[in-house]
DNA sequence: TAAAAATACTCCATAGGTATTTTAT
DNA sequence: ATAAAATACCTATGGAGTATTTTTA
């Protein structure tokens, strides 16, 4: 009868580790375990296997994983409709000029979920997020990974962002399913100056000695679009999910400039909302 | 995080009173109290007003109702799911010749929300049924007020039958909003012989002077509806929810002729299955 | 005065912690 | 040999009980 439990069964089911679900929960391995199990004796039934240096879940466990999160979101909304003590707002930072696509669903998902409690999303430079996370400014930071590599803070995954080259529909190579670095070679080049993978690629194209040629440089990415639409050069950028009319994206076969995406937060910080977003 | 103390608020967001409540919940009233106690604790609000010999909901007590019924319902089904040594078949016994009206949405209710599992329902005569309940052969028995007077069992009000004239759509009396006793006097009449307020009515009428004239006796409430229906007599008993084309069901203006219908169940039966029954 | 809720205390089951052992790569 | 899960054992919290007091109709 105690949802402690099912909160364990939840994020062991995520990360497939029990001391890593552990410290997620701020608790030891061994009150961890011993949950699990009292959770699977209440039950009756084996919830994971765990064999051969892995946690899987077994079909009964499988089973309980949409019962599970919908029972916890039932108590989520009792406890946000009463706990008036802690801010109902939660405040995430977002990286500059980060692909909004895949974080988009999840700030509508909450919204959906619990419509009365506002979001603000505050945007900045990593270095400025961090300062901000730390000072509990944040409760969360949406950023590339190895932004924050603070042991008192937790990341978690949310996507990557893989670098295409980017050109307007009438380009020369705009028909081709991918391409070949050397064929960048000598093409007018809009450098996108907030992109941290740039570093990669200069040095990249230097030791394939091919020599772009870079008519422009901004940080701002409605700017580049606007650039490579017009026809004045073209791009490296991660392919959004709608794409506009006149832009194509193109995967280059023999390099890959990948950052992943993640997701940080204070190992201590327990509010409630923060949560909820979370495991969204 | 413990579901018991929301299962003590529905409880007593029912019953109104923490001594009665408690007993339904077989703990002792201290022990209620000081769950409700952090209950309202956790959520730091409170949520029942103990005022001047009652018991009410707050408004913020009040706006927990369909939550906390939410919550339990989802953990109900998990438990259901995953209780595999306790029987799945709930045994309801019922009074023959019971009405079925207020009973049946209460089956389906339970049939749309737990669709595997199965109510075997039996049919039988007071004495039969408290015998079945008393030897664990039935979860609950739906019955008349007073049948079951054992203090071993819980009963909770379902609703109430009240008889009423019955007479066929050509009757002298079909186009009356209601009658007196008395112009039952000389008419032909069919007797319910499974109905025991017919004690009460046969009394009544002694004692009123008025004389109705037997022409059928049956225990078969199919059998009374087909007699009226053919005209051959009135008969006096409850309106259903749905009525027959050619039948008329008149209320009696001098005259009270009622029974509460209640449903009865042991203490002790923690079966999780009567427990979802009896909340529906 | 009597019935119901709250309070004071006691008991014990159990959630959670520390330290250690077992297990599997 | 190492990393992860299980186990043993301890502590502290809190759910549940008994007995009593407070409250109010």
């Amino acid at each position: 009868m105690n949802l402690q439990f099912i909160k364990y069964y939840l994020v062991l089911a995520d990360t497939h580790n029990f001391t890593r679900a552990a410290e997620k929960m701020n608790v030891v391995q061994s009150t961890f375990s011993a949950g699990i199990k009292k959770l699977e004796e209440q039950l009756d039934c084996k919830l994971f296997y765990r064999d051969k240096r892995n946690v899987r879940l077994t079909p009964e466990g499988e089973k309980l994983k949409d019962m599970a999160k919908e029972l916890m979101a039932c108590w989520n909304k009792i406890e946000l409709t009463y706990n008036h003590h802690e801010s109902k707002n939660l405040s995430v930072g977002l990286l500059k000029n980060i692909l909004m696509d895949a974080i988009l669903p999840k700030f509508n998902k909450y919204k959906n979920q619990y419509p009365e409690y506002a979001i603000k999303i505050i945007d900045g430079s990593a270095e400025e997020l961090k300062k901000q996370l730390i000072q509990e400014e944040l409760d969360c930071v949406i950023a590339k990974e190895h932004d924050i590599t603070d042991p008192a803070f937790f990341s978690s995954f949310l996507y990557e962002e893989r670098l295409m080259l980017t050109v307007h529909k009438g380009h020369e190579l705009a028909s081709k399913q991918s391409i070949y670095l050397k064929q960048l070679d000598g093409l007018p080049f809009i450098t996108r100056t907030a992109c941290t993978l740039y570093n990669d690629v200069y040095t990249k194209l230097a030791n394939e000695h091919i020599k772009i040629n870079p008519v422009f440089a901004t940080e701002n990415d409605e700017v580049v679009k606007g650039l490579v639409t017009s026809g004045v050069g073209c791009t490296l950028m991660s392919k959004p999910n709608k794409v506009e009319d006149n832009l194509v994206f193109i995967p280059i076969r023999d390099a890959e400039f990948i950052s992943n995406i993640v997701i940080y937060w204070h190992k201590d910080n327990q509010k409630k909302n923060l949560d909820c977003f979370l495991r969204l």
